[in-house]
DNA sequence: CCTGCAGTCTACAGTAACTAGAGGGGCAAG
DNA sequence: CTTGCCCCTCTAGTTACTGTAGACTGCAGG
């Protein structure tokens, strides 16, 4: 099993097969052989490539990030260092990320214990919502804690 | 002080101009009145309703579930019970993410610990990276989760 | 009255990280 | 040889905005 198709490069990773094309694109991948009909054909270390990328992916670093990473990875002889600054950014924003989504999760229990039927015209969720101005408002930075929230993949 | 202009609302709300503009087009705020040459005028109570918008969003719903609360709040009458069910959604999604990100600290740290000086050929976070198939990958989707990381706003 | 500057207007493009679709060609099995 | 799945490129859509260009307005100082 020397080469393989994009689509089991998929299989094998998880990754769409869309996905590995857009990596492609974005340069997070090289650019694979081809075959005569110009196929893309993967050589076997493609798959821990790929799930390296997926992987930091998946950890919430940033593509910009995984680039680091890579070129790390890559250029050896650099520091450690270089590494784990990256990786404590990552878990600084982690936990900032927690931070917010801990009082969103407070408030969001206040307000629905608030509401036990009733009719609009009491409701205290509304009431909440339209008040409130000190519970997140220093840094009206909140909104993308959760921007993108609905989840599209499978 | 009857009416404002948009950078007043904008000072009153802490939404930037843009975004108020931004909420109009997508119909998330009525268009106001005009000036002789164009310029929006808002009637005070459009910092109350931008506000509601605003903590909404803070709160991490989703401009779709945003437009439902209001719609709600314009037809009176009907069940505080589906204002509740929206605010479970999104608790339901808060804790979602919680949990999340919980692992990916978990994780972060490990591969943090174990990250102390040395060189890349040795370096266990980027080995971290390569392997651990078995430790998010179940629902290849946790990307999403901390997707957007860098904050833009201030 | 003129000048300057901050504020406002529209419209379009860009961001992140993909996803989805159109419209076509390739490849192995039956 | 046809069926059906796989692959190709390219474009556009997603979310919730942000940024830019180029023009106009409104107000204060001189």
């Amino acid at each position: 099993m020397a080469l393989m198709t994009i689509g089991k490069l998929s299989g094998a990773t998880a990754v769409k097969v869309t996905t590995i094309r857009y990596y492609e694109s974005i340069g997070l991948l090289d650019e694979p052989q081809r075959s005569a009909s110009g196929q893309r054909l993967y050589a076997g270390d493609s798959v821990e490539r790929l799930r390296f990328i997926r992987h930091a992916r998946d950890l919430g670093f940033p593509v910009s990030a995984v680039r680091e990473l890579i070129s790390l990875q890559v250029e050896p002889g650099r520091e450690c260092v270089l590494v784990d600054q990256i990786a404590r950014r990552q878990l600084d924003e982690v936990r900032r990320r927690l931070t917010q989504l801990e009082a969103l999760e407070a408030e969001l229990k206040r307000m629905i214990r608030a509401c036990e039927g009733g009719k609009i015209g009491s409701c205290s969720v509304l009431a909440a919502l339209g008040q409130h101005e000190n519970c997140l408002h220093e840094q009206h930075d909140g909104a993308e804690v959760l921007a993108g929230l609905p989840s599209r993949g499978a």
